[in-house]
DNA sequence: TATTATATTGAATGAACGTTCAATCAAAAG
DNA sequence: CTTTTGATTGAACGTTCATTCAATATAATA
């Protein structure tokens, strides 16, 4: 017999490649219209090799929601550690996403995958419950960076929070538009929305 | 036997009735997750009566994301309308919105419908054709605005385009944003974004 | 080679759902 | 009151789908 090793090793990677061709698929059709067979036929298995792997369509959503959510607050997470003055921060965030939105498929399928679930009120009561926990620290995180800059004199006098909803918003609104047009788009200079929280 | 204007009026109202819950039930879950039952509750009547006004579920939504979309482009129109000059119809378009967003829930759902139907590619086909066809509308009204504001140098020196895009993942964000967070949520003032298209 | 444990398959199961349909109801017209 | 026509109901039908399961393959070990 196999040792428990290679069993944990094997085991893991087909978590993995069925998780990576699900993300696919819920990104791009949403959980009720992403079938079990369009998964497994991705990842070129049986349909029922799925449940060895996970208990239910349902768990492989919430455990691709709560990593798309993880990711998000990982990268907002890096942008408190940089040794920037709060100004030169939203500026590289600004910079720094709208170049991930242009190279990267991987946060557009994020993007997409927390504006579906936070959407809609079908999701897995799980799920609902991942985004009440998880989704306001982007918000809280730039809202304080735009109160130190605001102490700087460097960005505009408004309420912190409507600035970092201003922020959020509009990176999201970028990352859809992307996702929904294929192919050639042209997304706007990260100078222009660095203007809009800048004095 | 009843005339014939009194069944057409009869007729008329019944599908009004189940296309107004039917926009609800879809803002809120998506195609997938609405079901027939759903509405049919919702409406107060027997499932088997909606397919008396209706071919098929996907042909209510398709009817439903037809008027959302028509919706959106008929206030565009309007805004060619009226006589302001260009930095002034920005201005004014961007308050009227974001008034709209906080007052109106028929609005916010009208743009959940468009965002869930933009964002999939599991839509019928039909649905896939309103939208290429109708959805460019609006940023190209507003890029031809931004465009003569430049010429009277009163709007930001940018490819217009993009800020039409800017423009309208913005207000698209904020009208998600706020459909999202049952209650008190603050939208951000008028000015904060106006400052983003102003020279 | 025989054994053992897990991976994998594909068919079976059962529930949910969209749609159809036969039967009944309601109301106006004769 | 009777007829006629469309509105309405609720059960029935057929399909799709998530999930289960019995059977088989694989590969490491003894």
């Amino acid at each position: 017999m196999r040792n428990q090793k290679q069993n944990e090793r094997i085991r893991e990677e087909r978590k993995e490649q069925i998780l990576a061709e699900a993300v696919k698929q819920f990104a791009h059709k949403g959980l009720f219209a992403t079938k079990i067979k369009d998964i497994a036929e991705a990842a070129g298995i049986a349909q029922g090799l799925i449940y060895h792997y996970f208990k239910s369509k349902e768990d492989i959503y919430v455990e691709i929601i709560k990593d798309a959510l993880d990711k998000l607050n990982e990268a907002v997470y890096m942008l408190q550690e940089i040794q920037l003055r709060p100004h030169e921060k939203i500026k590289t965030a600004i910079e720094e996403l709208l170049k991930t939105i242009e190279s990267s498929d991987n946060f557009i399928q994020t993007c997409r995958l927390i504006a579906q679930a936070t959407n809609s009120t079908a999701i897995p009561d799980k799920t609902k419950e991942l985004i009440t926990e998880k989704q306001d620290l982007p918000y809280q995180e730039i809202a304080k960076i735009m109160a130190a800059g605001q102490q700087e004199g460097t960005i505009i006098k408004a309420d912190p929070y409507e600035l970092a909803v201003l922020f959020w918003t509009s990176i999201n609104g970028l990352a859809i538009y992307k996702a929904t047009r294929q192919g050639a788009v042209s997304i706007p200079d990260a100078r222009l929305l660095t203007r809009l929280f800048l004095t």
